[in-house]
DNA sequence: GAAACAATTTGACCGTCAGTCAATTTTCGA
DNA sequence: TCGAAAATTGACTGACGGTCAAATTGTTTC
């Protein structure tokens, strides 16, 4: 067998992983999980149940795949707004507005996430592909310890109470709380919520204010940073609104 | 028919919702909402499932009045740590605290919350055990927001930056989130976690602080007020370590 | 106390779906 | 062109949520 033979076989077989991912993505996020179906998935992709088991070892592999698909273009937006230009802080708030171009650009994945903490799901993927996932999680984290160890380094940011480990959870946990609070049907409707992105925002400037993260909100104005941030990083963002 | 007879019968009824919740609990948390089945539930509660359907109009149905039960604990203990003495900022701290009690105390419950948060599940429960549910997710934001207020009229928290309602979705967030996060398996290798409650407090530490929550850690040394907290809201806590 | 009637309980049964595997089709070197 | 190996298929299995006619239990009436 050729090595040409070979590698065109591998290609065909990768892109018809893609193909099942893909699909797999869009019946995922309009049915959730436990509604989407490996039939329906088998009919639209045009081929059997059998062929999908080629490649996934069960259907939370299959929901992993699609997972760490999207964990990926999120730490791909992670490391381009962690080389913005600019102050520690400033590239601190371009990954802040990274995770909110996240959240409009997928804006059902949400639910892909959560499905993804419910226990019994990891030990039902394969070794193989939790070890991508965890690969892509490390990307997003290490962007942000980047951030972080500039902070340090520039003195925006104390050593002393934090390490840069506790700061990265810190930012991370706020802004996914965050997230899941600002789409909760009963909390929109107790706090009025109408903006998600205005709330998680408004939250991640509090923490790093609350780490004494300079600049501080009430010494600097970050309008003209977030048009920069915009401009220069996220040209695509279509949601931002200067206020 | 005797009303002595209606009641007797509506007591039996509810003792044995009552029974089919407490195992249900169980086996939910054992097994996790896909893991757990109706059969075994049946088997386990000695009645049919034929019979579990008299009380529930579907399996999420059951699981929700599972996690209302817990929701009804957590809001009693909100709303005992808002009733503490002492400042606005020492009774948001209570509530903090209560938040950590409750993770200690339902180490499980967890998973049942983030169950809740996949779409497709509200909408297979019943109207009515939605609106309970409701109920109890008032009770902990009212709770949250009359400590705000307090300190709003106690002028340790800034009226101009935050409504009140945004101020209690942050704190709500910043829990939710560090909870989160602090128990993802790649997180605590990543990071290096190994203690998720000083994680949750921390970060709330760093939230309140950030909103300018007065008096801000570096003024005031809390220790004394966690002991009070703990000795006279939370007797029972068994997890508080002192530093 | 028995019969008639009402309410409750039951578990066999249904449709669906993840996952399997023997049979079939396709691929490819000789 | 042929035959072996690899890939593909879809009928089948077991498990599970949900249903409902039949059986059982409880209540009322005479």
């Amino acid at each position: 067998m050729l090595p040409q033979t070979q590698s065109r076989k591998d290609r065909e077989r990768k892109a018809r992983e893609e193909l099942i991912v893909d699909h797999a993505r869009r019946l995922l996020l309009s049915h959730g999980f436990q509604g989407f179906s490996l039939d329906d998935l088998a009919r639209s992709i045009e081929y059997s149940k059998g062929t999908i088991y080629q490649h996934f070892e069960s259907k939370e592999d299959l929901a992993l795949a699609v997972a760490t698909s999207a964990l990926k273009e999120r730490a791909d937006l992670f490391e381009r707004a962690a080389r913005f230009q600019g102050k520690s802080r400033e590239r601190a708030r371009a990954i802040g507005f990274a995770c909110c171009h996240f959240m409009v650009a997928y804006p059902d994945y949400f639910h892909v996430e959560m499905m993804m903490k419910s226990q019994s799901f990891w030990e039902k993927a394969s070794e193989e592909r939790r070890r991508q996932n965890a690969m892509q999680a490390g990307r997003t984290f290490r962007s942000m310890l980047e951030v972080v160890h500039a902070g340090f380094e520039a003195g925006d940011l104390s050593r002393e109470r934090l390490s840069a480990e506790e700061i990265a959870i810190a930012m991370a946990s706020v802004t996914v709380g965050s997230h899941i609070m600002s789409h909760v049907p009963e909390m929109r409707l107790l706090a009025g919520i109408d903006d998600s992105i205005r709330i998680v925002r408004q939250n991640q400037d509090l923490l790093l204010d609350g780490m004494g993260w300079k600049s501080l909100l009430a010494d600097f104005d970050y309008a003209a940073t977030d048009l920069r941030i915009r401009s220069e990083i996220f040209p695509e963002a279509t949601w931002f609104q200067t206020p």
